[in-house]
DNA sequence: TCAGTATACGACCAATTATGTCGTGGTTTC
DNA sequence: GAAACCACGACATAATTGGTCGTATACTGA
């Protein structure tokens, strides 16, 4: 349906928390939990699996906690969405194993795909940072979605 | 994981199907299916959930089975997966029911929110009959998403 | 008018995935 | 060495998706 995981949820929520604490050595897990009534263990994996992407740097024992590996100008919203909900594709079919039994069946894979490359481009345009600074002047920040996106709301709905 | 489902597949799949056959005057549910190898009651729900929305015809009896109700050019891939999944949201808690419990918890809902709209504004610049043409030319056909994205792959990844 | 083909729709089951918990072990600091 | 951390795998549970069944209804053509 189109919506990220909780976990990816949570992940950005705590890198944010981090982005706007930098002055803090590290930060727990369960600082963070309490902070936003997260279930501290299940964050706790979402940290870990954070830190093994290298966006996270961990350090044990007392006053412990995870810190940013990066700038948080250099995270993307994208790497930590990758990092936690693995590959994300549009459509089932795009993932280099077997297309899909059915020969002819995802005519409109390709399209689609492109959908998803732009998606991805909108989401690599996101930086941790943009999240911690409450006005989103976005875009023109980072990466190589130039000019991709201009995240005027547009509500057509 | 910011994926559509196979019923959003599906019928994109058909709608595709049809625009790609616009003298047949009604195409079956059961023929869609056997063409592609999709269970065909399932298909059928997709259509018929289609047909309520004013996005198919349908013609029962012998030789029935459904036609668009508008020009391909006009019916875009956001109505389709709107249609068929529901208002999908990036962020589960943006549903304008109750605003995430826990008070700060959606520090990140802003921002994705407009990242909603930006993927939601790319859905809504695909049409139908872009999925029916093999090459993307894409954007600059129709909506009121003018010049927001430009399908030219940059594979970043 | 009757048989055949089709949609319409609700209920239901099965499979997958997401979410959350538990237990155990290792590491650092005090 | 105890307290406060991280690391990790194995579960258990809940929610969502995917798919089926049965039945009712509508239309066509002989």
């Amino acid at each position: 349906m189109l919506k990220l995981t909780k976990k990816a949820d949570y992940g950005l929520i705590a890198l944010k928390y981090l982005a706007e604490h930098p002055e803090t050595p590290a930060v727990s897990a369960k600082d963070v939990a309490d902070t936003y009534g997260i279930p501290p263990q299940l964050l706790a994996k979402v940290l870990q699996r954070l830190t093994k992407s290298g966006l996270l740097r961990s350090h044990a024992g007392m006053n412990g906690g995870y810190s940013l590996a990066q700038d948080a100008r250099q995270i993307s919203a994208y790497e930590v969405i990758h990092s936690i909900d693995g590959p994300f594709f549009i459509t089932s079919c795009v993932k280099g194993a077997k297309p899909c039994e059915l020969t002819p069946s995802c005519t409109v894979r390709e399209p689609l795909a492109r959908v998803n490359e732009t998606i991805a481009g909108v989401l690599k345009s996101i930086s941790i940072q943009d999240l911690a600074e409450q006005e989103p002047h976005t875009a023109a920040h980072g990466g190589d979605a130039q000019g991709l996106v201009s995240l005027s709301a547009h509500g057509t709905e």
